[in-house]
This record gives C-alpha cells, sequence and structure tokens, in this order.
DNA sequence: GATGACTAGTTGAAAGTTCAACGGACCGGC
DNA sequence: GCCGGTCCGTTGAACTTTCAACTAGTCATC
C-alpha cells in the first residue's frame, strides 16, 4: 500500500474548521426551523425549491435533484408534507409515470413565514458573521466543489 | 412584522453554494466511507477523536462535545462501533457516573485504513478543488461562525 | 448526614432515512 | 406489435436519530 498524501496542518485546520462549523451551523438552522416552524430543513428545501418554479410545481425526480435528496426520502418526506397541508401530488399528462408535486396556498404562507424567520437566523449566524470577501471565497470553492462531484457522476 | 432583511443576489448565491456542496460533498464521503469500510461519517468521527485523545479515551459526554452529537446519539452510536469490537466502555475512577470510550487495537487498525481513503477522497473532491487561498477563506469562515455559535450558547 | 438541585449516561419509543424490491410506463430494435 | 431494457415513483422493512423519561452519582447547603 502506498502511502497517502496526508493533509498539511493549515488544510487539516481549514478542512475540519468546515466540518464542524458546518454540522453546528446546520444544526442550528435545523432545530430553529422546527422550534418555530415545525419544518425540518429538508423540508423546507423543498418548499423553496417549488416554490421557485413555474406554476409552482415540479416532477418528483426533478425535485429530488434541486433538492439533493434520494428519490426515496423525497417521496416520504411528500407524503408527510402532503399531510400538513403544503403540498399535493398530482398526475403529469406528458408521461403517465410522472408525478407533479404542487405547493398549496398554505405551503406557500407557511414557507413565507418560515423564510423570514430562517433568513436572520442565517444571517446572523452565516453571512454577517462572515467577511464579505471570505463568503465570495466560499461560493466559489463550493461551485467548485459541485462541478467536480457533477463531472465525477 | 418588520420586513426581514432579505440577502442580496450574491449572497443569496454564495450561500446556496454552501448548502448545495455541503450536502452533496458529506453525502458523498458517507457513502464512500460506508462502501468501502463499513462506517459511517459520524462514526468515523467518533474513531477520530478518540485516535487523538490521550490514551486513545474519552468520557462520553466530551466525545460528544468533540464530534458535535447529542448524548444519546453518541451512546447508541457507541453501542455499535462497541459491538462491531472498535471501541469499548470502562468506567470512570475518580466519577463513578462517568463511562470512557476507548479505541480498541481493531478500531485504531480500522481507522487507520479508512483514513487512507478518505483522505483522497476528501482531497480529490475538496481541497485540490479549491484554490489555495479560497480554502484558507474557508478556514477563517468558519472559524468565524463557530465563535459566534459558542458565544450564542 | 439528610435534602434538593444538578450532571452523566442510558434506554425505548417515535420519527426520519436508507435500501432493495416492485408495478407500471416509456422506448428502442426487431 | 412485442420484447428487453430502462426510467418514474412508491412501498415496507431495516436502520439511524431524536425525544422524553429515567437511574444513579455528585455537590452544596443546611
Amino acid at each position: 500500500m502506498t502511502e497517502p498524501r496526508w493533509l498539511d496542518a493549515a488544510q487539516q485546520r481549514d478542512w475540519r474548521a468546515f466540518v464542524d462549523g458546518s454540522v453546528r451551523l446546520t444544526d442550528l438552522l435545523d432545530r430553529d426551523l422546527k422550534a418555530k416552524h415545525g419544518l425540518s430543513v429538508s423540508e423546507y428545501e423543498i418548499l423553496v425549491r417549488l416554490s421557485e418554479a413555474p406554476e409552482r410545481r415540479l416532477r418528483m425526480a426533478e425535485l429530488a435533484a434541486n433538492a439533493s435528496q434520494s428519490r426515496s426520502r423525497l417521496s416520504h418526506t411528500c407524503s408527510r408534507l402532503e399531510s400538513k397541508g403544503l403540498v399535493f401530488r398530482g398526475g403529469c399528462p406528458s408521461d403517465k409515470r410522472g408525478v407533479y408535486a404542487h405547493l398549496t396556498d398554505d405551503g406557500f404562507a407557511a414557507l413565507d413565514k418560515a423564510a423570514r424567520d430562517h433568513v436572520e437566523t442565517v444571517r446572523e449566524y452565516f453571512v454577517d458573521a462572515i467577511d464579505p470577501g471570505d463568503l465570495e471565497a466560499i461560493g466559489r470553492a463550493f461551485a467548485a466543489v459541485m462541478k467536480r462531484l457533477d463531472s465525477a457522476g
């Protein structure tokens, strides 16, 4: 077995800061959203993507891809959101296998309320905590990470 | 209700890049580690913290804090790791409520093997995908985020 | 040395996620 | 037209995480 190229001290420090910081940050956001609005971050993300889609609806597979979730997970989560009345599912005329997830008016209203609090928390613990130049660096960096993930499949 | 200060376009782009990128990256790392070594990232993190501790052992509460996990979750996860023979738990003489989680030799060996692959994947999709200056920015930024999380409790 | 408040860690059930398998619909070649 | 391969989305079981008790030990005060 060849010796792996270990990270140097600075790389390790930066990588760990990201791992620890992002775990703790998403944990906070999740608890915050759940306590104030009864939504998990992944449910919230689903509502966001739907709200931005034309006619506020998306095919399940596309929604799953947008929200970086497995189809199975989305299916279960959508069932929950549907039973809360925030989403409903209807067939797709052009492809009879297909299903459209629609955002309901209640869903839009719930999202609007949740987003107001959520953005404040994101500001407080992320955007406003970070030097503006460093924030841009994060944007560039994770765009590059995603590009590499995409080209790997 | 006062209008929240929404993120501007650039802030939103950067925030979303982070959210999407980090979800997809940790997802990949998790699958990779699970497929090659039968460990989840959170199990891996526990082994890492133990391996770095003096005498390769830590009190449960301290380990939970280091790994950013709840005590309950750590308790369950440790049971699993214990049944795999990677960790064992023993009492604490100075505080009879206390429990030390120890890394076994098998645990250390498993971690060593896993780390060799893990670091390669981290390099490929994170460290080597990112401009060095941007990586430093990430380190600074998430250190700042953690500092703010700490001072909020 | 009792009392009450707090901390360490575990437990079991509920809630959520992953995994493998499935039913049905599209699509290509024959 | 039909047969195999593939894609869409769902399902139920297995697994993991969260939540709310709970036991037991410590500590401070009286």
